[in-house]
DNA sequence: CGCATTAGTTATGCGACATAATCATTAACA
DNA sequence: TGTTAATGATTATGTCGCATAACTAATGCG
């Protein structure tokens, strides 16, 4: 090599906050995937996983809304999710259209592993950035998401 | 309809950073998306522009790395911004297999306007936030990478 | 009853991203 | 020097997340 690689500049980039997001958000999905790779779940089938033990019941496109998941692709989903035992659509007797969702046993057992690894993911955040600071970021976080 | 439809609650979800930190990138990138329009451009490619502005003549595989982009990858991005007439490889004298990347004059003139509208998104993001909040989470995202 | 609406599904396409294999060129070194 | 290893760029390919349109079945409502 002729000449010692001078670091490339980003000009202001690595001042703006879409970019400094990207780059955040993607260390931090890697994290959880080496986290999660014991439970094989993805970020979206964990969410999905907590938002059905939260609201039993509930129809499967509210829970797809509330997590802002397109109602067609949250199908292939839940597929994936009765196929393994984790969790299951009900006819639900008001409405013979709807699925209303909720938990098999495994699937609330494995949560239950599932969140502990999540709460270890925010922990080893919290000791980066500090408790004061990763509060300060949630907060900011919220309401950057109403740009 | 029956009943009111109550709120999907979200359990512990909606206080953690890796959720939030989505969602926030979301609503980031698609207020960036409305911006770039009249550009025609992506947000990988607005930064494959400013890291080949900033840092002339260097290699694809330099400037690609740099922005975390796979080597294969790049090659269709760099395949668009020539065909567009934004940007050139030019065969470098020194090593024939590399190729040294640099602005046309168009490409220069686009990014001056994109960059523009960059910087009215910051200033956006610097108006719903504040300053001081803006600059503490650019700095605290930056940790966050190092995760 | 007839018609619009709604829940879920299927089909499909796009874009971001990753990996393996290939080609040309350069570097290493026996 | 001549052969081999390494490197820069490319091609081919597959996966995943996400979006839209179109379909089916069930509901609601005039």
């Amino acid at each position: 090599m002729v000449e010692t690689d001078e670091a490339i500049r980003l000009g202001l980039l690595d001042q703006a906050v879409g970019y400094l997001l990207r780059r955040a958000q993607l260390a931090v999905f890697e994290d959880f995937a080496r986290r999660f790779a014991p439970f094989d779940l993805t970020p979206a089938q964990f969410s999905a996983l907590v938002a059905i033990r939260e609201n039993p019941a509930r129809r499967q496109s509210e829970i797809a809304a509330a997590l802002g998941v397109q109602r067609p692709n949250f199908v292939a989903l839940m597929d994936e999710l009765e196929r393994r035992g984790l969790a299951e659509r009900l006819r639900s007797g008001a409405d013979r259209r709807a699925n209303a969702l909720q938990l098999m046993p495994a699937g609330a057992a494995l949560l239950d592993r599932a969140q502990a690894a999540q709460a270890a993911q925010e922990a080893a955040i919290r000791e980066l950035l500090g408790e004061p600071e990763r509060r300060r970021l949630v907060e900011t976080l919220e309401r950057l998401s109403k740009l």
